[in-house]
DNA sequence: TTAATAGGTTAGTCTAGACTAACTATATCA
DNA sequence: TGATATAGTTAGTCTAGACTAACCTATTAA
């Protein structure tokens, strides 16, 4: 999971901003996590073809995989709780925010269980 | 912080491994953490130069400045602390730990103190 | 006295993931 | 028709932090 944190935010990133945006291309997610155009076209090129994306032929448009929303939908579910749990704990959003965005992609499985079963059982 | 990762991991196991160990040169840290003697060297080199350990000319002893100790505590402490309460989350021990040496880079300042003193209330 | 062992360093390689410079291709506007 | 803007790619650079190969030095053993 380690080595792969960097994916794991561009995955992240095209599960948020799809849910939103009518289409995603690859300028806009430059645009929106501060990368350059290079850098997303080189991370893009991975994504694809680890089959997590698909890029549409004639307008770019970036499109989740099976496989590439199931792991999106989890990065975000992780991130979503661990900060939530920050807050609940006094940290302010921002710094919620920031950390729950490094902290998810080291947290186990087995310690992101746990996190969330206690989670659920505040918010009863 | 997140740029010094693997300093943090360096300077923590010398903390630990000078508080249990009488001595401790390069090639016991080399030993004790899974790594070639050369990139030990290389660490060393670099937190030396940064003045954070020292290293006895004479038989290699490697000792923590008190800038170093200070940065050191800190980050086992928060190692502590972050495996504790994933712990009392139901996370087995083994896990904890491992989850811990990864977070205990990302946690900021704000929320380890607020993980900090939920974890002093619970502990009464 | 020579050979082996132990501890450490230097030099060079590799990978991920960012960067810039420079290119291609398309579309739009004067 | 030609200039400019937009989107994307390729090539090459940089850094951290691991690695191996090969070296130096000091001590110990035959």
């Amino acid at each position: 999971m380690n080595k792969f944190k960097s994916s794991e935010d561009y995955l992240e990133r095209i599960y948020i901003l799809t849910k939103t945006n009518k289409t995603l291309r690859a300028i806009d997610l430059a645009q929106d996590m501060g990368y350059s155009k290079p850098s997303v076209s080189v991370a893009l090129k991975k994504l694809k073809s680890n089959n997590f994306i698909t890029v549409d032929e004639e307008n770019g448009n970036i499109g989740l995989t099976d496989k590439g929303l199931e792991l999106a939908a989890y990065v975000y579910e992780k991130h979503q709780i661990i900060s939530t749990c920050l807050m609940m704990l006094g940290v302010s959003e921002i710094t919620a925010l920031e950390d729950a965005c490094k902290i998810e992609h080291d947290l186990s499985d087995e310690s992101f269980d746990a996190l969330k079963a206690y989670y659920q059982k505040i918010k009863g």
